[in-house]
DNA sequence: CGGCATCCGTGACGATACTG
DNA sequence: CAGTATCGTCACGGATGCCG
C-alpha cells in the first residue's frame, strides 16, 4: 500500500493512486493493450521486478489492473486495464501533451521505442481529414498501427489486419516532426519517412502530426 | 534535480518534472494564486520544510515558477506559476476529475480544506448558466471566491468584491452534493448550505455541481 | 521462463532543531 | 518569516535465488 497525504481533496487521493514513481508509466505501457511481466520489463527499462510487482499489485487492489490467465496453449498471464481506468487515459493524455512540448532530443542514455512517441502523436495531433482508416506503422522496428476513427487516433501494438498505408519512420524523426524541427517535405526528401500504399491518406496523417500545436516555450 | 528515467518519451519526461512526492500537490496550491512560503506549509499538511524548499527549487529550475519579492512594505517573497505552467493545469484538471470519483468520505486524520474541494468542483462541474457572475464562498470558515466568465469556472482566493450571493458550505457538503451523496434541496432543508444574495444564480451554480457527472464505479 | 521473494546499498523523505 | 542543517527511516534499484 502506497503512502498517504492525508488530505482530503481529490488531486491528493489520485496521486495516492497513481503519484508513486513509476505507476504511470506501467499505465501507459497498458495502455496500448495487455501485457505479460516480462513485457511490461521489456516496456520498462530501468524498474526492478520487485517494484514492477509491487506497482502492478497496487494498481490491481485500486480496481485498475486486472490480472488474467489466457486460456491454454497459451497458459500466460497478462495484465491489462479495466474500465475504471478510463480516466487514467485523460491524465496520461495531459502528460503527454505537455511532457512532448519539453522533450527535446534523447539524452545519452536514453531509451528510445516506437510505441512511447506514437501513443504522445495520438494525443497531441489534431485528427487528419480521413475516416476509419488505419495506418500500419514501423517506428524504430517495431511494429504497431494507429486506428482513426471516431474522431480518435487510436495506437494499438503490433500489425495491422488491412493498412492503407505502411510508415516506415525512426522516432526521433517523430518528435522532429511534430516538435516543429523537421518540415515534413524535407522529411520525405531524405527518405527519413517511407510510405507504402496509399501515398494521400499517409501525407494527410503526417501532415496532422506536423501541425500539431506543440510549442517550445 | 531529480531522479530521471532515461526514456525518451513525452510522458516520462512530464514525470520527471512534476511526478515527485508533493510536486502536483504545490502547484495545486500556486493554481489559486501567488503564495509565500509559510502559506504554502499551510496549504500542504505534512510536508517538511526541506521537501518543500526542494521542490520549489526544481519547479524555478524547469521554469515553472517564479519568485518575486513584494515591493515594500509587504517586503515578502512569494512564489507563482509562470506562463509555462498551463499545461500543469490540465493535468491537474484530470486529477482531481478522476481522484474526485474515488473521494470517498474523509478518513480519521485528513485535513479538510475549502479550496482543495472547490478547485475540485471548478474542474468537475458543467458551467452554469449565468455569465460574468462571481459568488464568494465561505468553506470551512476559509473564503474563497469563484468567478464564472469565459464559460470557466474559475476559482480564487480570499474574498470577492461584489459577489452575486454568498454561499456558505462546509467542504463534505461539496463534496456529497458532487458526488450524489446528498441531492441539493435536503442539503438546503438541513441548512447545510446557507445562500445570502442572489438565490437564483448561487441555486444555478450549486445545481450545476450536483450535476456533476462523478460516477462512483 | 515467468513471477515473484529476499537481501542490501543508496537515495529520498519526514521530523526536529537551528539560523539570517 | 524563510529557509538550511542534521539525522533516522523508508522506499527504490540491482542482484540473486526460489518455485511453478
Amino acid at each position: 500500500m502506497s503512502r498517504t497525504y492525508q488530505q482530503y481533496c481529490p488531486v491528493a487521493r489520485a496521486l495516492e493512486i497513481v503519484g508513486e514513481r513509476w505507476t504511470l508509466l506501467v499505465a501507459r505501457e497498458l495502455l496500448l493493450g495487455p501485457r505479460r511481466f516480462t513485457d511490461l520489463m521489456d516496456g520498462l527499462p530501468g524498474i526492478s521486478a520487485t517494484v514492477l510487482a509491487s506497482r502492478l499489485k497496487d494498481l490491481e487492489q485500486a480496481g485498475l489492473v486486472s490480472k488474467r490467465t489466457l486460456p491454454p496453449p497459451a497458459a500466460s498471464t497478462v495484465y491489462e486495464l479495466t474500465d475504471r481506468a478510463v480516466g487514467l487515459a485523460r491524465i496520461l493524455t495531459a502528460m503527454a501533451d505537455w511532457g512532448m512540448s519539453m522533450l527535446g532530443r534523447p539524452r545519452k542514455g536514453d531509451a528510445v521505442r516506437g510505441e512511447w512517441m506514437v501513443l504522445a502523436m495520438a494525443v497531441t495531433t489534431p485528427v487528419p481529414d480521413v475516416s476509419d482508416t488505419t495506418f500500419e506503422l514501423h517506428v524504430d522496428g517495431e511494429v504497431l498501427h494507429v486506428d482513426v476513427r471516431d474522431g480518435r487516433l487510436q495506437p494499438r501494438q503490433g500489425a495491422a489486419p488491412d493498412p492503407a498505408a505502411i510508415i516506415t519512420v525512426n522516432a526521433t524523426t517523430l518528435a522532429d516532426l511534430a516538435l516543429g524541427r523537421l518540415r515534413l517535405d524535407d522529411a520525405v526528401a531524405k527518405e527519413r519517412v517511407t510510405v507504402v500504399g496509399d501515398q494521400t491518406a499517409a501525407r494527410g496523417l503526417l501532415e496532422s502530426i506536423s501541425r500539431a500545436r506543440v510549442a517550445i516555450t
